[in-house]
RNA sequence: GUGAGCGUAGCCCAGUGGUUAAGGCGCCAGGUUGUGGCCCUGGAGAUCGUGGGUUCAAAUCCCACCGUUCACCCCA
């Protein structure tokens, strides 16, 4: 027996509400804030993602899924959404339109790690970014965008992170006096940080192992060594967060775990959390665009988990609507009410009517024990007696009420019936 | 990649060495020669994750593998 592969689900019917309405959720979102859609194939050049997200961040070293194709081109799963995104900016030169393109895209991104609560090799995104413009307002925007989507799914219980991380000019000053603190301690570390040290000094600061924690509390901020201009860019993203009553916790060491962001970082946490909670997060990547080989271009953006989303919508026990329900259901007894059957089947579905037709001959019995856990709200019933008469009879579901309607009139009752 | 827990019908699960592996949900049929929900009766559905070992005897004990869950790493 086949299974769906390690890391990855189907989603069957009973899942889909979820699915459906954070999705609707987010489109209407995108369209109240100005964003368009754009989708980017599931696949990509593998440079796309190993020169955006960089070396020696696990994304690129182990958890992507590269594979050459028949003519020997490197290929790679889309591991996040981000890049694809400037890649098409780029490609289409959209930077030619006016500044900031907004875009958004809901899609699954795949990365080959060890499943979990939370986490999976083929996850889905929903994403937005703002291209081709620097000013803070807009990292306020992107936050204040995030809360919005938040709340309107209904989620309240989550906290915005927030911090910024300089850029390339003031970033490594601050690293050397980071990794200055850390050559006192080093002994003291654990395996990973020790390896972080070399590969990525900056995730020393958020290690959850004890030791490694104090060491990181009492390390320099990198906020007291930002440059001017990353100074004022940050104080001002904050200024318009508390204009718009945004409330956030600034964390000093908020990292996030792609090398491509700039200045400012967020993330998106519910208030109680287990392993991997981070429903969402994102920040400004100055300097991405330029990296794919297009002009300096500033951008800013963010992305959430849609399996972290439903999970904690099933957590928090939010109300989700249901699925629409066919409209009626047709039971049939014997040859001749068959084909009447299918006929007035097809003549409902013309008229808009959502139907589903009983198959398989069964006895009227396990016809009306379908139509009941369908949960349709009324069967129509073909016999002999209605067939000769062109009849048809109406059976309401819930209140057991019956009544005979000429097949001539039907469709026009039921369009009547659903007003 | 590391560590821990768990694998018995589609789903939830009882069974911890001894007959044909029990129950609930769901499914199918009947009780109603043309009527669902409640009730009653019957039925189908399980190589007890896989392989090896211990034993007169293994779902049960041991080992390995696989799968899965959770956590670490990392991230959405």
């Amino acid at each position: 027996m086949h299974k769906a592969p390690r890391g990855t689900f189907d989603i069957l019917p009973q899942e889909h509400v979820y699915w459906k309405y954070v999705e609707e959720k987010a489109a209407s979102l995108c369209q109240l804030y100005g964003y368009q859609p754009l989708s980017t194939p599931i696949f990509e050049d593998a440079e796309i993602f190993t020169k955006a997200v960089a070396g020696g961040t696990d994304i690129v070293d182990k958890e992507m899924y590269i594979f050459e194709d028949k003519s020997g081109q490197e290929l790679a799963l889309r591991a996040e959404g981000t890049a694809p995104v400037c890649r098409a900016y780029l490609e289409h030169g959209l930077f030619n339109l006016p500044q900031p393109v907004k875009l958004y895209y809901i899609g699954p991104a795949f990365r080959y790690e060890r499943p979990q609560s939370g986490r999976y090799r083929q996850h889905h995104q929903f994403g937005f970014e703002a291209l081709g413009e620097a000013d803070p307002a807009l990292d306020a925007e992107v936050i204040e965008m995030a809360r919005h989507f938040f709340c309107s799914l209904g989620l309240s219980q989550f906290l915005i992170q927030l911090n910024s991380i300089g850029c390339k000019l003031c970033r490594p000053g601050y690293l050397e006096v980071l990794k200055q603190h850390y050559s006192d301690y080093t002994d003291r570390l654990c395996p990973d940080c020790k390896v972080r040290l070399v590969k990525n000094p900056l995730r020393l600061l958020d290690c959850k192992k004890p030791t490694c924690h104090e060491i990181a509390r009492t390390a320099p901020k990198i906020t007291d060594y930002l440059c001017r201009e990353c100074q004022l860019h940050f104080q001002s993203v904050q200024e318009y967060l508390e204009v718009m009553h945004i409330t956030f916790q600034l964390n000093p060491g908020l990292v996030r775990g792609l090398d491509y962001y700039t200045r400012t970082v967020f993330e998106v946490e519910p208030q109680e959390n287990g392993g991997q909670s981070t429903l969402g997060g994102g920040g400004r990547y100055d300097d991405l665009i330029e990296e794919l080989g297009g002009k300096p271009t500033p951008a800013v953006g963010f992305a959430a988990g849609l399996e972290r989303i439903i999970l904690n919508l099933k957590k928090q026990k939010v109300d989700i609507p249901a699925l629409p329900k066919p409209d009626v259901f047709i039971a049939y007894l014997k040859g001749e009410a068959k084909t009447e059957a299918m006929k007035l089947a097809s003549e409902l579905r013309k008229a808009g009517i959502a139907v589903i037709m009983a198959t398989g001959d069964k006895s009227l019995r396990a016809q009306m024990r379908q139509a009941g856990s369908l949960d349709i709200a009324c069967a129509l019933i073909l016999g002999e007696e209605e067939v000769s008469k062109r009849n048809v009879m109406l059976r309401d579901m819930r209140s057991g009420e019956q009544k005979t309607i000429p097949l001539a009139e039907i469709a026009a009752f039921l369009k009547q019936l659903r007003i």
